[in-house]
DNA sequence: TAAAAATACTCCATAGGTATTTTAT
DNA sequence: ATAAAATACCTATGGAGTATTTTTA
């Protein structure tokens, strides 16, 4: 049995991609074309159903935690595996 | 920008991986503790979003399409490494 | 004081359940 | 006659929008 999407979903990998690449929330919004305040609620939710901080917002500055760069990482690689 | 995601979820890779493991409609529902009827449903939806039909359905026996085949083997290949 | 993210609220699309029907053997 | 999938109908969850607030440089 296939575990992990009982919790995260595509959407979520997605929109954290999308602020991952621009470390800004507002941008990467207009570039999935979704609400700022959507968006920021599916990090958060992300955030929650992994128990890992995945960015650090600094006001003015988003950055990459550790766990976000690695996942950043593992996604890139093989997300798009699976767009054919 | 990744786009499979605007129309498939993880729930229906998970899903179809069951259907295509059981070839049961039944049978592969209780495995992933969801009712018959909203499985057969998110198969259907699989199929016509990715317009492609993934199982033949002669009563009493279910079968993987060539393209259903295609896609389980690509999905067990790539779907777990997703899984940390 | 302004730029950016978070929160409050609301709405509605749809995943999923129960009951039933259809289909083929 | 029965086993299995599809369909009909309904409900409730949660994704997403607008408006606003909070935060910090």
């Amino acid at each position: 049995m296939i575990t992990i999407s009982n919790q995260i979903e595509f959407r979520h990998f997605k929109y954290f991609l999308a602020v991952a690449e621009n470390l800004h929330f507002r941008k990467a919004s207009e570039q999935l074309y979704i609400s700022q305040p959507g968006l920021s609620r599916q990090i958060k939710q992300m955030e929650e159903k992994l128990g890992i901080k995945l960015f650090e917002r600094h006001n003015r500055k988003v950055e990459l935690t550790k766990a976000g760069l690695y996942l950043q990482k593992e996604l890139s690689l093989h997300f798009k595996k699976l767009n054919n």
